[in-house]
DNA sequence: GGTTTGATTCGATCCTGATTGATTCAGCCA
DNA sequence: TGGCTGAATCAATCAGGATCGAATCAAACC
């Protein structure tokens, strides 16, 4: 899961939903990638469930796991961190 | 950073030393990778700057930097995870 | 049905990074 | 000084994943 997160494309597109649920079409506006290679990176998160989809029409809406950020948290070896979040 | 992380060698070797501080002589027996591939982790995991080291004789000590944790939170995506953890 | 648009999948290639073995460096001890 | 040990570095290999192009799928509109 940290794998997913550690890539610049993965990222930026976490941190673009991290404004809110977003269609693909709306992803790629803002991230400048190839629309299939977005699509595999959004397989990626997928997988790595941090991201859920939802079919609107001909559209697909991403949306950050609402339990993304305590998994990440989790994921992180460092003790103070774990502390600070785990609650 | 992050991919720094997403590594499972560098993982358990940052959640050993989450424990404390340890020479490379000590992780070696806890975390089953050859010398000179452990050797390259610490490398890594030194470059990302989550990591510091002290020679002591013909030993070296590594410990978790003490802003590691702080990093790391800073270095994730989702928002929520970074008004966790800020402050 | 046929077409268009949004999104995914497939196959092939490229490339970064992990791993390996051997070498080199730094400090201790006889 | 010479030999030994802990640790880092180097060059080369290899595997996994990112990227690309084309094909495919799913829904909406005509």
């Amino acid at each position: 899961m940290l794998a997913a997160v550690a890539d610049p494309v993965r990222w930026a597109v976490l941190d673009r939903l991290t404004d809110g649920t977003q269609c693909v079409c709306d992803l790629q506006a803002h991230v400048p990638v190839a629309s299939n290679l977005l699509s595999y990176h959004l397989k990626v998160l997928r997988d790595a469930g941090l991201v859920t989809t939802a079919r609107r029409g001909r559209w697909i809406d991403y949306t950050v796991a609402p339990d993304a950020a305590a998994r990440l948290s989790a994921a992180l070896p460092t003790a103070p961190l774990r502390r600070t979040v785990a609650s």
